[in-house]
DNA sequence: TATGAATGAGCATTCATTCAT
DNA sequence: AATGAATGAATGCTCATTCAT
């Protein structure tokens, strides 16, 4: 495994140590100990634990745009369905994902990690949606905005979002929009 | 100045602090400055910091049911686009807002609160929209989850999203739903 | 009441929360509970907390040398008993005084009123054994040390000392000692 | 040095601070100063601060087991004055020893180590005594609670009680005891 | 590279003491 | 005299960081 891979898994970790322990909870020493090392080995690899953490969002956020963005033209509302927290994976990945807002208007280097986030994501919604409306951006805003809403109520009440719940309420926000698309999905 | 109004003023002084240095950044010391006593004044109060926290966030609910919940039978899309950050004010609200949702999956009484607060605004505006809709529940979770969307992106990004970009969006997502009812306002 | 008698009932209010918590244990406000008045009400009894505990243990010397000291020409061994553990009042005011023990090797004025009780103690005793023994001062030593050693121990280990125990190796240790003495009690 | 070792050096230097300080008044840093290290090093080896006390308690207790235990078959007098305050060391951990008996009561591990300390002592000195007594279990009690009486005393008031006047009072409490046992010794 | 013991600053918490009422 | 709120110093504990092995 070389340096920028074993990078990775360490960053890894640390994400699943932030959504075990809370992102005010993680300890260096939870963070080595789920990723099977021990804490003086995360210094080869990191400046500090900021630089952990940071690497930890980079990760989620990659995760996150792996469900969200990819995969050819979906123009379809089920698509973005996928994002929101309806399983168990999603539920853990969702709470970091939280966690870090609370941060990131305290850090620069999250706050920056954060707006190429959106940026990556909204360009990639924009481009799809290019066709079928005359102000794509708003639309690609429109879903991140209700995707973040929606998954933020669920993480916080997990217990009475289930995911038909989610997903309805998803489907009453952006089901208007979708239906004034001018090009439908094949 | 009694007990409870003591207590209210401490915890309003907290979400200050809050605001200032961050959830995880604040300490004892700054809140109690912030509130112009010492710290060991904040234990006849509190019995912890926990406890301070906890009574930081209910001010910081009350402040937002104030700003969405009350005043009459307001329908139009507008009103809820006050609760919205879009001053320096809100900015400061939503910051604090945000640092929460983090820490709460994993606090039980922070959920509570949560969870209490998100049952309040829900059932304020369900009796809103009784008469205009066969499904006020659902388009009471659409305008929460369209504002805490709206409002996740312009605190994470305050440069990029001035008050008239924030209503357009909100306007994009709730308007179609708006639309819709039955009753319109008068 | 006047002030010194209020003093002395501060005093034994602060022997009883000794008794409750531990010599390390005592806070201020448990004595004044203990007292039922405020923790300010006691500045204007004592300089500070230091003199309330002096005070403490100088109501339970008066207590022990109420039990060990007085009335008549007692030289029977039974009646030393009565100074050991044997019930629930011996036993709290046996834990305070062994609390003590262990601070007065650091503290001037503890260490002064220990001596004056052991002086006290032994001169009365020595009294008492001056017909019947040549060495009257050493047989009240050896009293006093019998009495100490056997309290210890059964004030450390309470469950497995009743009192019949307890007399037995009282009587064990100081039963030889009486024997030898010239005159024997009425 | 290995973990256990240096478990034991930390624990002797408690031993050493709190007969400086006072079980009281001994502070975290004064034990680390005692060892030579800081305190956070402390927090490798014990979980708080009373287990490091428990673990110096532990540690006399080892001590005076060493003077009055060990080594063959005495049953002389003198044998068992080596266990008083004779000497400077002495005095020191006897300090100790009378601090631990103050706190005793007020905590459930402390009272297991004294429980274990008696139980220990008691054991071995009822076998020592087997042949020469029918009842060792007396005599074994009455030797223990001679040395603490007297030692408490001379703990004190180390003035008043050099080691010919401990000695002396200890001898007037066990020397008709050994007289009447039934085996002498060599 | 990896280890993990040691460091030491940082912080919450406790509580004796003070003082305005 | 009595109250009890406020003070602020004291201290145990945590944990990111360092470094010798």
């Amino acid at each position: 495994m070389d340096h920028d891979e074993r990078r990775r898994a360490l960053a890894s970790a640390a994400a699943d140590a932030v959504a075990r322990n809370g992102l005010d909870g993680v300890k260096l020493s939870d963070i080595a100990r789920a990723a099977g090392v021990t804490t003086g080995a995360l210094a080869h690899y990191f400046p500090d634990k900021d630089a952990v953490l940071a690497a930890a969002l980079e990760e989620i956020c990659a995760r996150l745009v792996a469900r969200i963005g990819p995969r050819g033209a979906r123009l379809k509302l089920e698509d973005f369905a996928g994002a929101l927290p309806l399983d168990e994976a999603g539920r853990k990945d969702w709470r970091v994902w939280l966690a870090y807002w609370g941060r990131a208007p305290f850090s620069e280097s999250l706050r920056a990690i954060h707006q190429q986030y959106y940026l990556d994501i909204e360009t990639a919604l924009s481009e799809r949606f290019a066709a079928a409306s005359k102000t794509p951006r708003v639309v690609a805003s429109a879903i991140i905005a209700a995707v973040d809403g929606v998954g933020t109520r669920a993480t916080l009440e997990p217990e009475a979002w289930p995911p038909e719940r989610q997903t309805a309420l998803l489907a009453a926000l952006l089901g208007p929009l979708f239906a004034s698309l001018k090009v439908k999905p094949a």
